[in-house]
DNA sequence: AAAAAATAATTAAACGATTGATTAATTTAA
DNA sequence: TTAAATTAATCAATCGTTTAATTATTTTTT
């Protein structure tokens, strides 16, 4: 016989529940989502859940742990791609926004996750998935610093938290963003536009506030 | 009678309820909660939630409403202490940060609250009740760059987000600053050390970023 | 290659526990 | 005496999980 087998032809139900959940306790948070109605959009029987995570907790930490490590080779590749400290930190903008705004209820998981003082193994396996994200651009950083580049008196520590906390504040909370800008479609959020011009902010931010002053005189203001 | 009647003495139920919420509600998330769990920690009666605020969503609501009120009055104080711009925005700041770090569940709250695609009515009533704050310092920036005291092609929008991106990432997620900053105890982001060090970093990089060449060149880069 | 056996995947139904909310009775205060 | 506040008990509904039976697939035996 031809026939394909039915496995091959369907979608797999471990890989649609992981992808449900992502997509649903972003959306709602872990505790809104009931188990049937996950199983429901998933289009899959609720005993699922159990056969293939053992819980719906099960199910959240599998989804996150198989979630990271696609990431980890993608941050690493800017090292060598780029020469100098700022194509570096530009560089790693571009791949976070990216990254963010084509997973974004995914992000909202995670970080709403962080937020909450409740299931503090969830929180340790998204620390340990995330950590490695602002080590690379501490590294830019201190780089830029040892040639030079940039100024030796900036806050590391908190100019990446400016970073992350931008890029989080307008993508995780889309109502927030379009109320700010006058926007009326949340979609906007999502848009190419809107990606260019948080880049070009972000950008031009991180050049004001990096830069020493002999360098931000031989360059123009805008990014 | 000399004796105090005793509503006098005790802490009213009703406020007790509204106290005991934004606590629970900002630490473990609005489902997580039950009314049970609530009206323990509160030391009151289940029912009494049904009796003040008609249902559990309610008791929410009602926190809210009640809430954004007091801030109002603090906002708009700054217009007329301070007389350049810079002043201004770094008042806005230093107040800001005040109020989040002395009230950090409400905000964990709000703004987790805000990430969710769920009760539309709550988001509402929240957006509506911070508006004004970034209202406050776009009209800042845009008096400091009529007096040519700013550059006059920063993203007014985006460098709001920055500002209050930067405090929620660090002030909302505890256990991720702490993590970014080597510290090991989650109290250090309560501490007045931090609240200087996140004062100091804000305000150097919003110097950098908001201010001409002109007057960036006669002052000293650090704050 | 066909049949049989064994394993894996899926299902509908049910489990006890907990949820938010309500009741009717009771206590407290005016 | 009346109204307001509080209580313990209970409501139906939903929660996450489990069960036992059924179907689908793979492996083994003939």
């Amino acid at each position: 016989m031809f026939v394909k087998k039915k496995k091959l032809e369907t979608v797999d139900t471990r890989e649609q529940l992981l992808k449900t959940a992502a997509k649903l306790f972003g959306e709602k948070g872990f505790e809104a989502v009931s188990t049937r109605a996950l199983a429901k959009e998933a289009d899959v029987n609720i005993a699922m859940i159990a056969y293939y995570f053992g819980s719906k907790e099960g199910l959240f930490k599998a989804m996150i742990e198989e979630r990271f490590p696609k990431t980890v080779a993608q941050m690493r590749s800017i090292q060598k791609q780029e020469s100098n400290a700022w194509d570096k930190i530009s560089a790693v903008i571009d791949l976070y926004l990216e990254k963010i705004m084509g997973d974004s209820s995914f992000h909202k998981l995670i970080f709403r996750e962080l937020s909450l003082e409740q299931r503090p193994e969830h929180r340790e396996l998204i620390l340990a998935g995330i950590e490695k994200n602002w080590e690379v651009i501490k590294t830019y950083i201190r780089e830029g610093q040892e040639s030079g580049e940039f100024k030796e008196d900036i806050d590391m520590e908190l100019t990446i938290a400016s970073v992350f906390g931008t890029i989080f504040q307008l993508i995780n909370m889309p109502c927030w963003t379009i109320r700010l800008l006058g926007e009326k479609d949340e979609k906007f959020v999502k848009s190419e536009a809107f990606k260019t011009r948080l880049k070009t902010h972000l950008k031009a931010m991180m050049k004001a506030h990096l830069f020493s002053e002999q360098y931000f005189e031989k360059m123009p203001p805008s990014v």
